[in-house]
DNA sequence: CTGTTAGCGCATTCAT
DNA sequence: ATGAATGCGCTAACAG
């Protein structure tokens, strides 16, 4: 590529290199207009482009943020690194990507070769938000998405899991649904999950877990994996009308398999809504009632907040927050 | 964050930066075991890293690729993605990604950020390969996915479009299936499309485009767009058994859909097979047959072929290749 | 308004 | 086997 340097420039343009650095770092005010425009004039014809490098070696400074996903295969990620990426482009600053593919320990050593490098700041969205890792790490200049840590020492990004569950869910109590049942990946302690399920028990008051049903995670929908038991018992109790909440696409598209396998039918045989909306839902009739969460606007939040942290210098330095990305709640067919 | 520099250590050492650097670059040659032994011990107690700035700066070189891609939200880019990631983090790159939004002069802007950060090598899905920005670029240090230029002048990696197609096609053929369509996007000039239908026109043999049929890109599901004309017209010409080939997931959604509304099924109605598979297929009953591509392999082979041509100096360049990665064909019940 | 100069953290001859 | 010196491309005082 090109090998122009700050010092040819400065020789074409007949002035020193501090006049050069200078123009390209737009104090103008310390030179002529003359220089200025014949500055301007060489950049433009020589396509002279200054180093990154050695400007971030100069300034010890590096504009670039890391960012580490849990699993850029789930779909809701997607989004979110949009958010981010058009952020940071938008601020200047450059962004590299590493996949955790859910394993604890490849995030650790992924976040930590971003360290060494150097990272301006660090987005995380994490496979498990109360590893220890992340102790290590300041608030002054990381940032976690999606899933939130029980103990908070940092600042989080969310979607609305638990209101927007319980709107939902109560809305399908107001059609008449008595008998409601939260369908989700085990809990573990990922906050979404156990947000969502929160949700769930706030608007139905249930006082035990009688009404959780867990899914193993990741399996084959063609497989039953017991789960065919659960629902044809389930179903088989007549007295009240049965509602599901499902935890997420993936826990639908196992339920949604299960009653195919049995021959029962929604809105007939029961009711259902879920968290997430994706474009092949559509296919679905009737349509299903959804939750839609706006994972760029998270990406965006993300990286809004990231930039503020990293270039207001606090005085004090401020609490860790939580903050909340409200929902959109699509009523449809399916209840 | 940490503050020790090579200085530092060779002062802790009582030996000289140069040690140090030839430690850190593994030229143990160059030293006792003595010093080296104590040159491990004190950089694992102080935790020092060096800093891959100033190691760029003077080895002038920059050990990060730069990825554009065309759309993020595309399903087939995440895996590409992942792909790449894990490549590089074996090869010991970084890799800085940009997001096109399928936006040609978004793409020029991201691609040219790129260069002037000096990345190594660029990996791009491109948005509009026949854009003639990519004359610009060198076959030295870039690689194309997806989608393949008309004129090839830089190394690209593609999935096997054209002869799986051919080869899902005569399978419906041989099932029974004459009257065969094509249902695509309009097919304009990209290649993934084009190559789609040629394998279509090489197992039918029509010598006319009268079985393409086009729907318009990214349209909302819910409306017909006159493809119910479209359909309805062809289900009620009953001689022949009818079979449709869909070019992507989301064209198969429009079909599906259009047939929902119409109340048609397959494969009693017509037969029906589709491009890209999908977690969300499985719940179609019957099972839909589908060629599914390995876009995983694809990043993971753009990195490799970018990592030789960086890696390798060429007395003579090499002449532009295309490497396809082959697909599997899924034969379930949808024909 | 403009130029001189001393770093930024590390790699790399060339001596010793 | 080790060290002193020089430079990578740029920034930031400080002089003038």
């Amino acid at each position: 590529m090109d090998k122009f340097t700050i010092k040819d420039i400065a020789k074409l343009a007949e002035v020193s290199t501090a006049t050069v650095s200078n123009f390209l770092n737009g104090n103008y005010a310390k030179m002529s207009n003359n220089t200025r425009t014949k500055l301007a004039n060489i950049i433009n014809k020589t396509n002279y482009h200054p180093s990154t490098t050695a400007r971030n070696l100069a300034k010890n400074e590096n504009k670039t943020i890391g960012v580490s996903v849990a699993d850029i295969t789930n779909p809701f990620t997607t989004p979110v690194i949009s958010g981010i990426s058009e952020r940071c482009e938008k601020y200047g600053y450059k962004v590299i990507f590493t996949n955790s593919n859910n394993d604890e320990q490849r995030e650790i050593e992924n976040i930590n070769r971003m360290r060494e490098e150097e990272v301006a700041g660090l987005i995380i969205d994490p496979v498990n938000p109360d590893s220890n890792i992340y102790n290590q790490l300041s608030n002054a200049y990381t940032v976690i998405v999606d899933r939130q840590p029980r103990r908070n020492v940092i600042d989080t990004i969310v979607t609305d899991n638990r209101d927007s569950v319980k709107n939902m869910v109560a809305q399908m109590q107001a059609n008449g649904y008595e008998d409601l049942y939260f369908i989700s990946w085990p809990l573990d302690s990922f906050s979404t999950r156990v947000n969502r399920y929160a949700g769930f028990k706030l608007a139905t008051n249930y006082l035990d877990d009688e009404h959780l049903l867990t899914v193993p995670y990741n399996t084959e929908l063609t497989k039953s994996n017991g789960f065919d038991q659960v629902l044809k018992k389930i179903m088989t109790n007549p007295h009240k009308k049965i509602g599901f909440f499902t935890m997420n696409s993936r826990v639908l598209l196992q339920l949604l398999k299960s009653a195919q396998r049995l021959n029962y039918t929604y809105p007939t045989d029961f009711g259902v809504a879920t968290y997430e909306e994706f474009e092949w839902m559509q296919l679905l009739n009737p349509g299903i009632s959804c939750i839609r969460q706006d994972s760029f606007t998270i990406g965006c939040s993300a990286m809004n907040l990231l930039k503020d942290k990293l270039e207001t210098t606090f005085t004090n330095e401020p609490a860790p927050q939580v903050k909340v990305v409200p929902t959109d709640m699509i009523i449809r067919e399916s209840f």
